[in-house]
DNA sequence: GCCAACGTTGGC
DNA sequence: GCCAACGTTGGC
């Protein structure tokens, strides 16, 4: 079982759109990066869990944890030509792109903001943290996962 | 709105 | 395959 970060502005969609969602649960689409996506579809499986991440927004962080409840499958707004996310090179047969879907599980009392995540030195070596890494969708490890909780208030 | 740090594109 | 130009991300 892996661990994960997906990140989301909340503008467009933020953890209490997601856990407003029917079954709390919707599809993480959009990802237009190939290392992304790679991982979503080679490492990514169900039971695995993901913290929800709020970018570009006044106080980016950790807002809560969703679950992967079903596996890489082709992401259809891809081929949706009303989409912001229709690619042209996107085919029925080479759909390019997918996408996962997660369902809610906790929204934290407080947020973990980027600014704490950075005072820890126990995360110096994470993969967010690190300098010019701009991915959507990253690994977290098992020791990061569990730090990270422990900063968590109930 | 600025800018650093990438990723992607396309001419050659 | 190289690399310049351009686009995107995301913190500040």
């Amino acid at each position: 079982m892996n661990y994960w970060l997906l990140k989301s502005e909340p503008d467009a969609f933020s953890i209490d759109d997601l856990r407003s969602m029917p079954g709390k649960k919707d599809h993480w689409d959009g990802i237009r990066n190939y290392q992304a996506r790679n991982m979503m579809r080679d490492d990514m499986r169900k039971g695995d869990m993901a913290f929800f991440y709020h970018s570009s927004c006044a106080v980016p962080g950790i807002v809560g944890t969703v679950e992967i409840v079903k596996e890489a499958y082709d992401d259809f707004t891809a081929l949706d030509r009303k989409s912001k996310y229709f690619d042209a090179k996107a085919s029925r047969d080479n759909p390019r792109w997918c996408m996962v879907d997660v369902k809610f599980k906790k929204k934290f009392k407080e947020i973990v903001s980027l600014a704490e995540l950075k005072e820890n030195n126990k995360l110096a070596d994470m993969t967010l943290l690190k300098k010019g890494n701009r991915l959507s969708i990253m690994p977290v490890s098992a020791k990061h996962w569990k730090i990270i909780q422990s900063m968590v208030d109930a």
